[in-house]
DNA sequence: CCCAGATACTGAGCTTTACTCAACATATTT
DNA sequence: AAATATGTTGAGTAAAGCTCAGTATCTGGG
C-alpha cells in the first residue's frame, strides 16, 4: 500500500465500462450490470479515502470483522485465525497474511490463545480500534453520497429485494456448512 | 487460468461475511453491503462457469468490450489497444496482457493498422465471437437466476434507481471526457 | 526536409489478494 | 502410545493491475 494504486477494476465480466445498451429487454442482467458499475465506484472512492491511512480493502475488511466479534481484545475471547479465515470466506492461509500486515501496522496483535497453543488469537490494539471508526465513517460516508438521489423509499424498497435475492440464494446452496474446512469445492 | 481460482473475493472494505446486522438504521450503508454480497456471487457463478472454457473475467470483459466495437473484423475498424485500455478503464500495459492471453486462446488476433504503423488492431476471430456468445449466455442465465425471486416489477425499480443514482454520480465527476486520448483521469 | 516531441505498444519488475501443497506443532481419539 | 485431526505458516503460483523505461512511428516546426 500507501504506492497508488488508483484503479480498482476487477469485476467478472461485467460491465465492461458505461457503453451503449446491448441487450435491452433482459433487465436481470442490465440489473447484475449496474450493480457492478455502482459497487465498483463505491468501492474504488472509498478505497481512495482509507489509502491515505495505510488500509488496503482486504485489511478493511478483516479489521471490520474483528471488530465486531464479542470480545475482539480479550486473549482468550477474539477470533481466532482461522475463524477470521470462514468469516471472509478464504483460505486460512490468506487470512494470516492480511494479518501479517495488519499486525505490522500495529493495528492488531497475536496473543496466543491460553486453551489451545496451536491457535492464535487475534485482538484489536487502539490502533486498530480507530481504524476500524475511519472505516465505518468512510463507509458511511461513500454510501450516502453514492445512494443520496435515491429516496429513503427506494432504498428501502432496493434493500428488501436485494435480501430476498440473497435468502434464495443461500436457501438454494445449502452446502455452506457452518463446520469450518469447507469452502471446499 | 485453467487452474482452480475457486473464490473470487475482491471488494473494498464491504461486507466482510453475513455477519449480523452491524448498525442498523443506515440504510445507505446496509443497501451496498448487500449489493456487495450479491455482485460477489454473481460474479463468482460467472466466472465458474465461464472458466471451462479458459475465459477468466478480465478476457470476458475485453472480449464483451470488443465485441460491440462497430467493425469488429475489419483490420482498420477495429480497436486499437489504446481504445481497448480506455474503454475497460486500464492502463495500456494491461490491456496489452489481456490481449496476449487472448491471443494466445486463438480469441483475438492483432493486426497492424494499415493507416498508423504503430498502432495494432485487435480483431476477433471466430473462436473469439462463439467466446462472446457463451459469456453472453452464462451472464444472462445467471442473473436471471439470482434475480428470479425478485419480481420483474421489482428489478425494474431497482434498475431505476441505480441508475438515477449513477447518473447523479456521472454528473457530479464531469472530468470523464469522452474526447479519446485523454481518459487521464 | 529533418529533427523535436507526442503517441502506440511492449519488456521488466512490483503490488494486492487469494490459492495450493507441504511442514510442523499441538490436540484428540482410539 | 499411536494415529488422526486441527491450527498456523513457509514456499511457490496465479490473476489482474500498475509504473517506469525503451523502441517504433507519426506530426508539426523551423
Amino acid at each position: 500500500m500507501t504506492t497508488t494504486p488508483t484503479d480498482d477494476a476487477a469485476s467478472s465480466s461485467g460491465s465492461p465500462g458505461d457503453d451503449g445498451p446491448a441487450t435491452p429487454q433482459d433487465t436481470a442482467a442490465e440489473l447484475a450490470d449496474a450493480m457492478t458499475r455502482a459497487i465498483k465506484r463505491i468501492r474504488r472512492r472509498t478505497s481512495e479515502r482509507l489509502e491515505p491511512y495505510g488500509i488496503t480493502p482486504a485489511q478493511g475488511r478483516a479489521l471490520r470483522t474483528l471488530a465486531h466479534a464479542p470480545g475482539c481484545e480479550l486473549p482468550d475471547r477474539a477470533m481466532r485465525l482461522s475463524d477470521l479465515a470462514d468469516r471472509l470466506h478464504i483460505a486460512p492461509r490468506s487470512a494470516t497474511t492480511v494479518v501479517d500486515a495488519l499486525e505490522e501496522a500495529g493495528m492488531v496483535e497475536r496473543t496466543p490463545d491460553p486453551a489451545d497453543r496451536r491457535a492464535v488469537r487475534i485482538v484489536l490494539t487502539a490502533a486498530g480500534h480507530s481504524a476500524v471508526e475511519r472505516i465505518g465513517q468512510v463507509r458511511h460516508e461513500v454510501a450516502q453520497e453514492y445512494f443520496g438521489p435515491v429516496s429513503p423509499a427506494e432504498q428501502d424498497a432496493l434493500l428488501r429485494a436485494l435480501r430476498s435475492a440473497e435468502a434464495a440464494y443461500a436457501a438454494a446452496t445449502p452446502p455452506r456448512r457452518p463446520g469450518h474446512p469447507g469452502a471446499a469445492r
